[in-house]
DNA sequence: GACTTAATTGAGCGATCATTCAAGAAAGGG
DNA sequence: CCCTTTCTTGAATGATCGCTCAATTAAGTC
């Protein structure tokens, strides 16, 4: 066994995820990873095969990252929708966050690579459609527990969160105070999870 | 009085629209606008003094545009309530244009500019204040109107239904089927404008 | 039909882009 | 301590980046 690598994988990778997700994509060079990851262009071609290459992994590390954290938030708890509301008030204070970590870097993705590398904004989506597969599954479990009418329509509800968590994530990237972040997300914890919604 | 410019400056920015909205900023060269507007790198540095200049005048171009449409379809209407309905619905058949046009470009260029062109991404911001505005007037001439409660918030209501639009045209760039879109549409339509609002 | 004046041209600028690869460095096995 | 194996290095690649400017072209004036 000869000469193991220096550097740690998964904190290459995430040093390279801060920098892409804060410039995106294409506005991030090579000299900016050499810098953010301490190494060479050549280890990193050696590791990592290309720029796309790195960004994939990246991308893949930070959607496994979300749906652990979604995961977490909204399926270890009993009652279904109060996971749910826990998990949207961890976005309630994006409106603190560094301003270009606020939007999903799945969303950023998808709407920069859209035309100029449609396999990477693919990826992005399809990550994107295993969110919505985990909120379907969160209704569906509240429906179950009778926290929801019995004929709802789960998979159009987590459509309809997910697009409203779009929504409030790119709100909260606009200067606006924290505060109407914040009164933003209570609007949408009431709307999907609100007591009243029980048969 | 020499020689006239042979450039229709307005086509030019049409089509330097079309460009940046489908590829970015970053991801559009000087190359592409040379073909997309069919001029040579003097002529467009002496009309617009930078890609920067162009992309300004580009977006304050659509800004521009998307402020008309919406006053048209908000303003005009009689009815305030139903003006706004009528704007909603315009945004139904989202599903069915061109991926990359789907979002709002205002939006891409607010995410993807945040940290290189931090003065673009402002001017993208401050473009999406005035639409804001622009949905809180409206909400306003519905409360004057009685189609409204009196103790309604106009601006609270107007930061729901841009992140509601913000979120539905996200949505509408992921790969789904233009349905779902125009279901996801005709509930924020129902949302924000159901008749049940009455006092 | 010169003359004036501005618009257009396109070769070329230095800088930077993503990428390659031959050479050197380092660690484990014998 | 040498050998093997792999990782690391960084100069160099050709391409492309945004941009400049001297030369050319063309339209209106007299």
């Amino acid at each position: 066994m000869p000469r193991p690598a220096k550097f740690i994988r998964t904190e290459a990778v995430a040093r390279a995820q801060e920098v892409f997700w804060q410039r995106g994509y294409h506005a991030t060079s090579l000299k900016d990873l050499e810098t953010a990851l301490s190494m060479r262009p050549g280890s990193i071609y050696a590791a990592f095969g290309s720029k796309a290459g790195l960004f994939d992994e990246v991308l893949s590390h930070y959607a496994e990252q979300s749906l652990a954290m979604l995961r977490q938030k909204l399926l270890n708890h009993p009652s279904a929708m109060q996971g749910l509301r826990e998990y949207l008030y961890s976005l309630a204070n994006l409106g603190e966050r560094e301003p270009a970590e606020r939007a999903c870097m799945l969303v950023k993705t998808m709407l920069e690579l859209a035309t100029t590398e449609p396999q990477l904004s693919a990826r992005a989506d399809a990550y994107l459609a295993a969110m919505e597969n985990l909120f379907c599954e969160v209704f569906m479990a509240a429906m179950q527990q009778n926290e929801l009418e019995k004929d709802a329509d789960p998979r159009f509800l987590a459509q309809q969160l997910q697009a409203a968590i779009f929504g409030l994530r790119i709100f909260s990237q606009r200067q606006t105070s924290p505060l109407r972040v914040r009164l933003l997300t209570e609007q949408i914890a009431n709307q999907f999870t609100r007591v009243d919604k029980i048969a």
